[in-house]
DNA sequence: CCTAAAATATACCGATTGGTATTTTAACAT
DNA sequence: ATGTTAAAATACCAATCGGTATATTTTAGG
């Protein structure tokens, strides 16, 4: 890894929860500037301009995230459990101890679906791809018929991905963790009721 | 009504859906004066700052949202089919033909949790009577024997309101009403097993 | 119709915005 | 150790930011 590699990298570090709190239009390259300690010229040899920042903090911050979900996901053996694995992650950046700022789906999709389209069509990506990923796990589950076979593999996944973002939008605004336990518990009975 | 009352209207009615769609930081003075046709100097007349504009603004969505739920909902007989009106409302702004940019609730609580605490409160306060109000139709579901009795009704509110959000979410960032579909069948059927 | 007050426009302010050209410093291979 | 290149800092740019003081126009009451 070249020095130029690693102050990317570190910019990037510094800066992704910034932009996953601010959003795009409220980070200024003052706050890209006081975050890395670094000067305007430091961050403009690494970075052609302050789209490409918050393009490659998305792709971090999105990361951070997926990579957690899939490490606990292959904790789990079931498919139930597998798909009840958002319960115990989402929690951790709700509370901000992991991904500060919260679901940078969530917050990039709202910030960025009427202003920026190239970051739109991140999320739009990364959007798409989670429902795939949960819409085959459920067809796993109904070919080993742990799951009924009249189940909607992508409703599924919609639902899910719907109640997960719908509850942390709640949660972290109203700073309320039992109104995530309460939302969850549902995701849970719906879980169970597939099969 | 004086000429102010009505200039502080028409300011108002011509930014909203600005500030829905750009956000609070994303959203200029300019941006104000180009919407309404008047200069700065009127702006400053009729509004403190910035933040009194869009204040006002969320004020105004938010009320126009919540008194076309409240209008089809009063034209709904059963709890249930009352509990279900936000299939077909909210649809109206997945498209844009109402609101502009989509739920208010939604992009002010993601805009405006971790930047704007004034901003954040009226979302705050919003939610909470959002959910305060279903779990009290909830309850009269109960009471009126439409519902089971052993229902939480403030885990349906909150469950109803993460799945219409996060529905919207997704149904507005994909531009696909089938996803919208999708996941407010499932809504319906949550609902149906109510009671 | 005239006048006082209210409302809007004009012209300006310092600060900050994103971005660049140039200089200085640091890294690295020979 | 030195020369070369890469990286970071400095100093600057025009444009825009939110906001204000003042001048002009509009409104409304007598």
């Amino acid at each position: 890894m070249t020095k130029a590699e690693k102050t990317r990298n570190f910019i990037v570090e510094k800066t992704a929860p910034i932009f996953n709190m601010k959003g795009y239009a409220g980070t200024s390259l003052n706050d890209i500037t006081a975050a890395t300690g670094l000067t305007k010229g430091s961050i403009y040899g690494n970075f052609a301009n302050k789209d490409e920042v918050a393009l490659a903090a998305f792709d971090y911050n999105l990361k951070n995230v997926s990579s957690r979900i899939d490490a606990e996901m292959s904790r789990q053996d079931s498919i139930k459990d597998k798909l009840l694995v958002y319960i115990n992650i989402y929690q951790k950046f709700i509370d901000g101890s992991a991904s500060e700022g919260g679901c940078p789906v969530l917050n990039t999709a709202i910030d960025a679906d009427d202003t920026h389209p190239e970051l739109r069509g991140k999320v739009l990506k990364a959007v798409l791809n989670w429902k795939n990923k949960i819409a085959k796990l459920v067809e796993l589950g109904i070919a080993n018929k742990e799951l009924n076979a009249d189940n909607n593999p992508e409703q599924i996944a919609l639902t899910i991905i719907a109640m997960v973002e719908g509850g942390i939008m709640i949660s972290k605004l109203t700073a309320n963790t039992e109104y995530w336990s309460l939302i969850m518990d549902s995701l849970k009975k719906y879980v169970d009721g597939l099969g």
